[in-house]
RNA sequence: CGCGGGAUGGAGCAGUCUGGUAGCUCGUUGGGCUCAUAACCCGAAGGUCGUUGGUUCAAAUCCAGCUCCCGCAACCA
């Protein structure tokens, strides 16, 4: 039986239309449990949608419509920029799903029998045309962030979560576990907030109605965290189906946002651990993407991008490689059409699709596409094919430490030797001599095979380019262990037609037709 | 003195733990080549490695101070 590989986005909140950042996560999750299945591993790779609170409610009053049916629409809207994007899920999940509901409610019941969640006041700063409560830090001189009114301090009845109880062995366990938290400089801030003291979590409100019910106080509704975390083991089969769960759980990454990482690292272990459950192995925070100049992006700036534009404009691969490859695990990076364009023309125009481009183009003209076995290897080879086998153990090492934009660096490390090989062994030259012939063919067999070889990986992060290489390959040696031997492409098979895999882009005259 | 991260040629980054010729991608520029998507390959210009002081034969790297930027700072997906 393979390993298991449970690894998790967060659910999308409903309240609208995801934009580009949350794409991001997606496509990232996405890469990492690719590269896991193509390595072997049983991989589970859940995504889905945080359909309740008060938010979803009102946008839904808005539109006259009843919240089921509003966030049966985003479902839609949310799947489809999840497919424009290729992230291949292998759950989508839904916090209104039923048995979701009933396992919340009963999780909630034994927190609350064995004392973890008890009856307080939640006291804040209220903003009563907006219903809202808001902290000191968010207000904005003074007032109500959302509409500037004035705010006045009040109390509702609520049930909290107890944290005090579990803080020193949280610590401990961060401590402990340098890679649970990552990157470090994130592990940093959740132990300075919880060196500053924990304070119960308020997880029930009474001020909507959308959500799920308190077991045994209807009036109060189960509030988010609770509700949202929870996804990632009742739809794991906690309490409905212990062998999956058993099987699956617990999680080995969970990948979130930086701005929602203290809920991941800190009140969602601290639930499980109340539960008496393992929490999971590792939460990755990974970093944002700011515009161009290094803004955030927000609606009332106008400069939100979103997925689906950008694969309009570039497709799916493209928008892929950028998100992918400019953002580490640490910084923030920036993102906009001129840059995605750069991008493009240099790495996947030049220096990716125009060698697969030369690369066939050659073999056909030459050998009428057929490969050829290659024979003895010269000092010239040596550089190309070591580089191409150490690939393997390269990407396996980025991949370990979830740094995918390395991966791909080395992956393109690959194609870019594999050009300047051309031009050491000068193809063009050799076809000119007959007594040279077996000698051309060794060279091209090499580059086939170092283009098979780093393409075998790249599957994992660009699936439809892979695809599209392997066909005009001609070869179905696509597996992780054929690259063991550069010897991958069999010798005799006919390459199919080559094929411009990324036209290159005129900057100007894009810029012009997106902006029309 | 809240905590943490950062400052390296025009841009974005690596190198700092384990001091010893400053590296990569993009851009600029000269050349080469013609298999290819005006592409590819080679060379060049461009950096007092934020600042001040210290340790050392030797500091981007270690130590101390200072300046500027950015995250986190409690219920916001």
């Amino acid at each position: 039986m393979n390993k298991t590989f449970y690894i998790t986005t967060p659910i999308f909140y409903a309240s609208g239309k995801p934009q580009i950042g949350n794409a991001y996560t997606a496509v990232l999750t996405d890469a990492i449990a690719r590269y896991k299945k193509i390595t072997g591993y049983d991989v589970i790779f859940q995504t889905g949608m945080d359909e309740h609170g008060q938010k979803v409610e009102l946008k839904a009053e808005e539109q006259n419509k009843k919240p089921q049916e509003f966030v049966d629409e985003i479902v839609l809207e949310v799947k489809r920029i999840l497919e424009t994007v290729n992230v291949d899920y292998d759950r989508f999940i839904r916090t209104t799903n039923n048995k979701h509901k009933d396992v919340v409610q009963k999780i909630f019941q034994k927190l609350y029998d064995q004392g973890d969640i008890y009856k307080g006041k939640y006291e804040g700063l209220y903003c009563t045309p907006c219903e809202s409560f808001f902290t000191k830090a968010q207000l904005v001189n003074g007032k109500c962030p959302d509409c500037g009114r004035e705010v006045h301090q009040t109390s509702e009845e609520a049930y909290f979560l107890k944290l005090k109880k579990y803080e020193s062995w949280l610590k401990q366990h961060i401590l402990n576990n340098p890679d649970f938290i990552v990157p470090s400089t994130r592990r940093n801030e959740m132990l300075n907030f919880i060196d500053k003291g924990l304070d119960d979590l308020c997880v029930s409100r009474t001020t909507f109605d959308w959500g799920i019910k308190v077991p045994f106080d209807e009036k109060h509704v189960i509030y988010v965290w609770l509700d949202a975390l929870t996804n990632y083991i009742t739809f794991a089969g906690y309490l409905t189906n212990d062998e999956e769960f058993n099987k699956y759980w617990p999680v080995n990454v969970h990948v979130v946002g930086k701005d929602i990482l203290r809920f991941h690292s800190i009140y969602w272990p601290i639930m499980l651990k109340a539960l008496n459950l393992p929490i999971p192995k590792q939460v990755f925070a990974h970093p944002f993407f700011v515009d161009a100049k290094g803004e955030k992006m927000s609606k009332s700036k106008g400069n939100t991008l979103y997925a689906d534009d950008l694969v309009n404009y570039f497709g799916t691969d493209a928008v892929r490689y950028y998100l992918l490859s400019e953002l580490g695990i640490a910084h923030d990076g920036n993102i906009g059409i001129d840059l995605i364009i750069d991008r493009y023309n240099s790495d996947l125009a030049n220096t990716l699709g125009n060698l697969v481009n030369r690369t066939i183009t050659m073999a056909h003209k030459y050998f009428d596409g057929v490969v050829y076995e290659p024979l003895e290897k010269t000092k010239e080879d040596e550089e190309l094919i070591n580089l191409a086998k150490d690939l393997k153990n390269k990407v396996e090492t980025k991949m370990n430490e979830l740094k995918v934009s390395e991966a791909i660096d080395a992956i393109f490390d690959v194609y870019r030797r594999s050009n300047k090989y051309i031009d050491e062994t000068t193809p063009w030259i050799l076809a000119k001599d007959n007594e040279k012939e077996e000698r051309l063919k060794t060279v091209i067999y090499n580059l086939l095979e170092a283009i098979r070889t780093a393409t075998v990986f790249l599957q994992a992060f660009l699936p439809e380019t892979a695809d599209e290489i392997f066909k005009q390959l001609n070869t179905q040696n696509r597996a992780i262990d054929s690259v063991d031997n550069f010897d991958g492409m069999d010798s005799g098979i006919k390459l199919n037609e080559p094929k411009v895999l990324f036209a290159r882009i005129d900057k100007e005259k894009k810029l012009e037709e997106i902006n029309n």
